[in-house]
DNA sequence: TTTCTGACA
DNA sequence: TGTCAGCA
């Protein structure tokens, strides 16, 4: 489990990938012109390359800021305010990563059902959150110790 | 070949 | 923003 684990982390190392000019803007359908001129702005920002040739670099982050942008410019947006639009993404995005990294401990499978680890509630008890096929999400307060063993089912 | 900056439209 | 020049 720890290697697949490793394995995907590889596989999604997004700090490593990253783009020249000419790749970013076939991939995103945003001129060379653009996104110099949106760097100008300070809309978006690129990395020296390492290797000292002068020539920009963009990173994974960058290319989904660049294809917010080009989206909301596209629905009719100015490019201040696509600008505006995709930071406010970014924001959320960073909201959510903290929800989720700081609330949700695991998945889990109680009485076949599938379930949230949200974490301890008290000295005593787990939260969990219930997650049925159908119907309501509803939650549960496991004892620490069902909670924990819950938990260790699913690895097994 | 590709990218870079600056200039003109 | 597109395009072209003149470099590296």
């Amino acid at each position: 489990m720890a290697e697949f684990t490793a394995q995907v982390r590889e596989a999604f190392d997004f700090h490593r990938l990253v783009f020249r000019i000419g790749e970013l803007s076939s991939m995103t359908d945003v001129s060379a012109r653009q996104l110099r001129y949106w760097e100008k702005k300070g809309l978006i920002t690129s990395r020296e390359r390492e290797d000292g040739q002068q020539a920009r670099v963009y990173t994974f982050k960058t290319f989904i800021k660049v294809s917010m942008m080009k989206y909301f410019l596209d629905a009719g947006y100015t490019l201040n305010g696509a600008a505006k639009q995709a930071q406010a993404r970014e924001e959320r995005v960073k909201y959510i990563h903290k929800f989720i990294s700081t609330g949700m401990k695991g998945f889990a499978e109680i009485d076949g059902q599938m379930a949230l680890n949200l974490g301890r509630f008290d000295d005593e008890q787990t939260l969990m959150a219930i997650l049925p096929d159908e119907g309501e999400v509803h939650y549960k307060l496991l004892p620490n110790a069902e909670a924990q063993r819950v938990m260790a089912e699913i690895k097994a």
